[in-house]
RNA sequence: GCGGCUGUAGCUCAGCGGAUUAGAGCAUCGGUCUACGGAACCGAGGGUCGGGGGUUCGAAUCCCUCCAGCCGCACCA
């Protein structure tokens, strides 16, 4: 998973030790794994000896010898070989004292940028003049959380909402506008009642034959360009991308208007897909839509499986509208990758759209393109989250009631804090526990919300790691006097506090493999055991208390944790307020 | 039927290319208590890693198979 980007800069240990290990690797085999993982033998240990033996037909110890023989650690870390042939490292106090010293001049701390490259994140995507809802939510924070550490460590990130902005339901949702007067179908949709408008065009289109009719021809004439009605349409567009901006901002997103842009974007460039697929001869007719059967899927019958790109009614698919995005996102936005955060259900769509794209010659082989699936968000009943009555359930609500409780855990606790303030710290607190809970589970599953338990301040979630920090601040508030970070020494003469250094040096690990892997959940891992990490060193390790130069040694270590979990958690979304 | 995902402690979940004793949180029980923010810390109990085979010196992890659940499988995105 290393290796696949060029690092910039090489400071932390784990990259300084697999260099040494892979050389001394390559004297035996080139490109032979030394397998290298954080371990509690040692700091890290090797575990590619037994491979490598096996490969070599040699016995494991053997092979340990003849590693070791070619092996420069000196200055690193001390090594021994254990059981078969583990190589058990441990990092010597001089590297660690050193690796410390320059993690308090680094504001990045550790972290290496990585030769730029342009990523497309597609992430979110609601629905105009529908509310977003739950549905919403995971693709929203992983998103994000991606987009913000791919923003991190270099790279450029167009963010893009995938709204849907098209197709049919417009045609009653516009007849439904006119129905009302503009003024008040805004004011309804600018204070945020989306659902409400789109159920009461949904009832009359089911109810009223003639308002059904009016919407048919309404479809005509916002895919035939009809000013008016494309005036209208753009209505609905524009208050509901402002809905979703108040959205955003209330989840602390960052994605902005500018980020959305819906299916309509691609209308002008589905011709050229048709025919560009055709010239490919790529393109076959089949019960009068226009498909391509891309190798290797088949439907129930074993037939092969169409990925329908022209329906028979002459009307685009989505897949279209998809492969449109692809060709723009590469030709034009000149992505050297592509990331499609949407639920795991699609997996089968994106392969397909996907497979299309490379046959077409518009996906380069060498260009990343990723399905970044994830699973469903589950109520109490592990069935789909959704009210008592069955309803979906909106994300401002939901943000709302967690907010609410925050308040109210607030109110029992700060005695200090204005009512503003608390406000303020509740909404940071709410959103910390709802974004926490989705990207601390593999994304992959399906989790159960349970507001109850994410927004406790105790056990692994949001605010448990935002009062980690907070404690933390709350040293340096009592300092009184100043202190110099350049002064410290680390010696380290407690576990506790080589653990947390051990944790210190880690952060740059964890979230190289977020982003190797496109699980925010390794970093949010990382950080709660970092909080863990902390928590017992402060148990044991008196700070403000401690004589000298045992003071400022544990204050550097305190400066450390507090910015490696403002750090982390901000790669998440998450903010670290100072005060709780 | 085919394909995908999932099945680890009472509950919610980690376990990253197989590796030295399977972890955490919650809950339970027992401690710490003039406390640099106790919204904390320390400790205990609790698991035949869905079942069964296989490969291996070694498997929660790889392969096969079975069981259970969720999802997808032609014109809604």
């Amino acid at each position: 998973m290393r290796g696949k980007w060029e690092n910039t800069t090489m400071t932390c240990p784990y990259d300084v030790l697999l260099s040494r290990l892979q050389s001394a690797f390559d004297h035996v085999v080139v490109g032979a794994d030394p397998v290298l993982r954080p371990s509690d033998r040692g700091d890290y240990q090797a575990n590619g000896i037994m491979a490598l033996a096996k490969s070599q037909g040699m016995a494991p110890r053997e092979m340990a010898q003849r590693v070791l023989d070619v092996l420069d650690l000196s200055g690193v870390a001390e090594v021994e070989v254990a059981g078969p042939g583990f190589l058990n490292l441990t990092l010597t106090s001089e590297y660690l004292d050193e690796t410390l010293r320059a993690l308090l001049d680094d504001e990045r701390l550790g972290v290496a940028t990585l030769t730029p490259r342009t990523a497309v994140i597609d992430y979110s995507a609601p629905n105009v003049a529908k509310e977003m809802h739950v549905g919403h939510l995971r693709s929203t924070v992983i998103g994000d959380a991606l987009a913000r550490i791919y923003r991190f460590r270099g790279y450029s990130v167009v963010a893009r909402s995938h709204v849907g902005d098209w197709g049919t339901p417009f045609g009653m949702l516009i007849e439904h506008l006119v129905d009302l007067g503009e003024a008040t179908a805004m004011a309804a949709l600018s204070i945020g009642d989306l659902d409400g408008f789109y159920r009461a065009a949904r009832v009359k289109f089911e109810s009223d034959e003639d308002f059904r009719e009016r919407s048919r021809q309404r479809v005509v004439s916002l895919q035939g360009g009809d000013p008016e009605t494309r005036r209208l349409w753009q209505i609905l567009v524009d208050e509901s991308v402002a809905y979703f901006a108040e959205v955003y901002s209330a989840l602390d997103v960052t994605l902005t208007p500018d980020d959305v842009v819906g299916e309509s974007y691609y209308n002008d460039m589905l011709d050229a897909v048709v025919t560009d697929l055709d010239a490919a001869g790529l393109l076959v007719e089949s019960a009068g839509a226009l498909c391509v059967f891309p190798e290797g899927f088949t439907n129930r019958e074993g037939e092969p499986l169409p990925l329908i790109v022209k329906k028979s009614d002459e009307g685009f698919g989505y897949a279209a509208t998809d492969l449109a995005a692809i060709r723009d996102r590469v030709d034009h936005l000149h992505a050297d990758e592509l990331l499609y955060v949407v639920g795991a259900p699609q997996s089968q769509h994106f392969e397909m759209v996907f497979a299309v794209a490379r046959a077409a010659g518009w996906l380069p082989a060498a260009l990343r393109c990723e399905h970044v699936a994830f699973g469903n968000v589950l109520g109490p009943d592990r069935k789909m989250f959704k009210t008592r009555s069955g309803e979906t359930i909106k994300l401002i609500d939901l943000l709302d009631e967690a907010t609410e409780r925050a308040e109210a855990a607030l109110v029992q606790r700060s005695q200090d804090l204005s009512p503003e303030q608390r406000h303020q710290l509740a909404t940071q607190i709410a959103r910390a526990a709802i974004k926490y809970a989705d990207l601390s589970n593999d994304r992959q599953r399906d989790y159960v919300f349970d507001l109850e338990r994410m927004i406790a301040f105790e056990g692994d979630t949001g605010p448990y790691l935002q009062y980690a920090h907070a404690r933390l601040r709350s040293i340096f508030r009592r300092l009184g006097t100043a202190w110099d970070p350049r002064a410290a020494r680390f010696s380290l003469g407690a576990d506790a506090e080589r653990d947390l250094a051990r944790g210190l040096i880690a952060f740059p690990e964890a979230v190289d493999a977020a982003m190797a892997t496109l699980h925010p959940h390794r970093l949010s891992g990382y950080l709660f055991e970092l909080a863990q990490r902390f928590t017992t060193f402060y148990e044991a390790c008196p700070v403000l208390s401690a004589p000298e130069p045992s003071r400022t040694e544990r204050l550097a270590l305190c400066d450390l944790t507090a910015r490696t979990l403002r750090l982390g958690l901000s790669l998440l979304g998450i903010e670290a307020p100072e005060q709780m």
